[in-house]
DNA sequence: CTGGGTGCAAAGACTTTGCATACTT
DNA sequence: AAGTATGCAAAGTCTTTGCACCCAG
């Protein structure tokens, strides 16, 4: 996901909300892109406090993840039944976790896609959106036990 | 599941780790099997607090429901990002979820099973379990709009 | 008896909110 | 200039923990 798309695309939203676009969102908009990978709130207020130039109020930053999951540029899911991460939306996938070293893998297909739809068809139930989260060792993590 | 079968499950974990089968263990492993459904910590906790004669505190129902999970006879996961959920462990299926009533609904489906196993090799995953969550409508909720 | 268990209240972890000030448009 | 956003600190929500007393084994 490229900045200045991203950039536009909540600017974009922003507006047909009629709220503003300012220096904080769009700081923590661009810290986001560039880590690319899943991240906790936790972390990314940590980034800006350390930044001290940069310091953003958790506050600020706990609002504007909320918003930007509004617009649709960031998702959420609960990792672990212990963390939230966050990542930026870019095509859709799903997750391996790795709960030793708390890797992420992405991985995506489409014949799992077309069974959930023939599911939810069968039961009547009309799917927005799914996750799927395999939980297991990382290749790393299982070669270090030996 | 039973409940005979469940006390014994709990009662043969308790032993091998030295605990104590107690009168509120007991109370909530009861109280967790006769629902059958899935329900919320506090869901639960309401439930011994309205009976006033079976009151259990808050914390004893966490350690509980913590003790149970250890010994593999309930299950949680969060739903929506927002509530975490327990569930009876039977036998393995995955969950839609009416983002508007909250109905869960449970399914199936081993060609998914296989795919995942097939996905997580490729990926030199080691699997040890897996979620899979659908959010969207019920049909009851769906025809409510109309 | 003895070590683990319970209830209570306090402390934690994480998130949201009220309010005065500051900034975008 | 008008109205939203921010920072701070206080308040929430949910869960965990310390401690004195209690109970199962």
């Amino acid at each position: 996901v490229e900045i200045n798309q991203a950039v536009k695309l909540f600017s974009k939203y922003l507006k047909t909300k009629k709220l503003k676009f300012t220096w904080e969102r769009k700081t923590i908009l661009e810290g986001i892109i560039k880590r690319r990978d899943h991240f906790t709130s936790d972390e990314l207020i940590l980034h800006f406090e350390r930044n001290g130039v940069d310091r953003i109020s958790r506050a600020t930053v706990y609002r504007s993840l909320k918003l930007l999951e509004e617009a649709g540029i960031v998702n959420s899911f609960h990792l672990n039944d212990v963390f939230k991460v966050f990542e930026v939306i870019s095509s859709e996938h799903d997750h391996m976790i790795c709960y030793k070293c708390g890797k992420i893998i992405e991985f995506f297909d489409h014949r799992i896609e077309k069974i959930l739809n023939e599911i939810s068809k069968k039961k009547g139930f009309k799917a927005i959106s799914h996750s799927i989260n395999i939980s297991g060792l990382c290749e790393e993590c299982q070669n270090k036990k030996a």
